[in-house]
Order: C-alpha cells, then sequence, then structure tokens
DNA sequence: TGACATAGTACGCGTCACAAACTATATTGT
DNA sequence: ACAATATAGTTTGTGACGCGTACTATGTCA
C-alpha cells in the first residue's frame, strides 16, 4: 500500500528521469547541429563561453571542468580551423589568451541561430505562459 | 527603443541559453558520478535504456543515435567488465540479444541512486510547487 | 641566486564515434 | 531450389576527446 512518503519518493525519481531526460534531448539537438558545422559538443560549448570573453588556457579548464592538458588539443583545433587564436600575455609571459577570430564569431553566429531554432521546436509544445514559467525555474536551478 | 517583438526575441534567446545551460549542468553530475564508477555518460544512457528491456545491437543503435558499429565496441567493454552478455537469437541467428547481468543491475541500482541525489540537490533551490510544476514541464517536453 | 610555484605543452593510453569493407545468416524472385 | 539481394553484427582505420605524467619556460620568493 502507498503512503504519502512511497509517493513522494516517486515523485522525486520521475523529476530525476525528467531532468536527465531533457538533458539528453538538449545535447541531441546540440550534437546533431554541431555535426553540421563540425563542431562538438565541447566546441560548442567553448564558444559559447568565448563569444563574449578572452580567456587564459588555465581559465578555460575551469569553466569547462577539464584538465588543462585537455585544453591544448581542444584550442589547437579550432586554432587550425582559424576560429580562434592564441596570444602571448605581455604582463606574464607564460600566459596564453585565446580569443575568437572574425571567422570564429561568425560560425558562432550562425550555430546559435541554429541552436535557438531547434530549442524552440523543443519548447513549442508549451504555451507562452508555461514557456515562461518553465524558464523562470530553468534560471533558477542554473543560477551560482 | 524596444517594442513587443524585441522583448519576445530576448526572451526566446534565454530561453534556448536556459534549457542548453541547464543540460549542461545536468550532463555535468552524470559525468562526475559515472566517473567514480567507471562509467562514460554514453554508459550511463546505455543502462538507462537497457535497465528494463533486453535490445538488440541494430535496437540499441537506434535508441541511443549511434551508428550500429559503435555499438559493437561500446557493448563489448560493458561486457568485458561483466555487467552485461549478448545472446545470440534462436529464430534469427544474426541478431544478438544484449542484456543486463545481476553484477549490471546492482551497478544500476546504486549509480542511479547516486544520480537521484545529486540531482536532489539541484532541485532543492525550487520549493514543493515550484519543483512539480518544473516536472509537468519538463515532462511535456520530454514527450515523443 | 637558488628553491619553489605556475602556465602551458608533449606523449601515451583508453573511450567513443564514424565510415567502409567484411562475414554470416535470412529472404526474395524466378 | 538457388542465385541475387537484404540484413545483423564485427572489423579496421581514422580522428576527437579526456586523463595523468613528465617536461619546458617563466615567475616569485626567501
Amino acid at each position: 500500500m502507498m503512503n504519502d512518503n512511497d509517493a513522494n519518493v516517486q515523485e522525486e525519481i520521475s523529476m530525476m528521469d525528467g531532468l536527465v531526460q531533457l538533458s539528453f534531448l538538449v545535447q541531441g539537438v546540440l550534437n546533431r547541429i554541431g555535426a553540421e558545422y563540425e563542431l562538438s559538443i565541447i566546441q560548442i560549448r567553448l564558444f559559447g563561453i568565448l563569444r563574449d570573453r578572452e580567456l587564459t588556457m588555465l581559465q578555460l579548464a575551469q569553466y569547462l571542468g577539464l584538465d588543462k592538458s585537455s585544453i591544448t588539443g581542444l584550442i589547437s583545433r579550432a586554432e587550425r580551423r582559424g576560429l580562434v587564436e592564441r596570444r602571448s600575455s605581455r604582463s606574464d609571459r607564460r600566459v596564453i589568451h585565446v580569443k575568437v577570430t572574425p571567422e570564429g564569431h561568425q560560425l558562432i553566429r550562425v550555430v546559435s541561430g541554429e541552436i535557438e531554432r531547434h530549442v524552440r521546436t523543443i519548447t513549442d509544445k508549451l504555451n507562452d505562459a508555461e514557456r515562461a514559467s518553465f524558464m523562470a525555474l530553468a534560471s533558477k536551478l542554473i543560477r551560482d
């Protein structure tokens, strides 16, 4: 027989599934669109971060939650395609600043437009009030 | 000057960012917990699918949206660890059914418990009413 | 100046994903 | 019945990605 506690647990479990499945859904969209422009998900995330910032290799590692040695290859591949460029710091010659090139910014514009379009097809299942409500709640979850 | 249209576009863009960032947040949790049990995100997803189903290699490829050649290695690595097993079909000897072993089910229980715990820390930022509301909206987005 | 710390790279390893070629087993048309 | 075709899965080769370790170059501090 199911009491209130069981019902609660049940609800929490599907809450978990909901968030997890939603994340897979969104990642699937990112993956598909990225593939069209030969961008991996990590690269999409990279450009999302570098879009309006100029960071060092180490800062990128922290933002992305990766080891610094992983950043070397990531940036090198993007640099080879002319999407970002490395610039040595004047004040500290150990430090390298990474900057998105004009070509990179152009690609970001196109791809983020595509992502926006596809994400909208997901959120089309909600009406305006629901969408606003969802957005407010999602914002709360993201904070910090 | 900002009219209603601009406001709308603005809202849609942050809606996109909200969903995308939320997905990265959840994937980060999955990644961290998976690492503790030497499970990649794709393996977590695999076990989420195989948890209460027994599928063929080809069906797995379709569920995961991967090429069938990618499944071979994925299942082989899991099989090597004793988490799943391959079983030839009697009716069609080309077909291989994949089944989670008892050890696999045990791991699934532990890991999904951990995931549930961590996801709950995310949703702790919402009160009960908000959480219920968010869940209902997320369910709508996932459908199909 | 010499010891230590920090930023970044190089290298080797394993996972993951793809495409193309291949094997083995069905299915279909005649 | 049997040749042509289709299907399920594996193999192989390639590349991206992520880690840990070792290394180089530069900065800091005692």
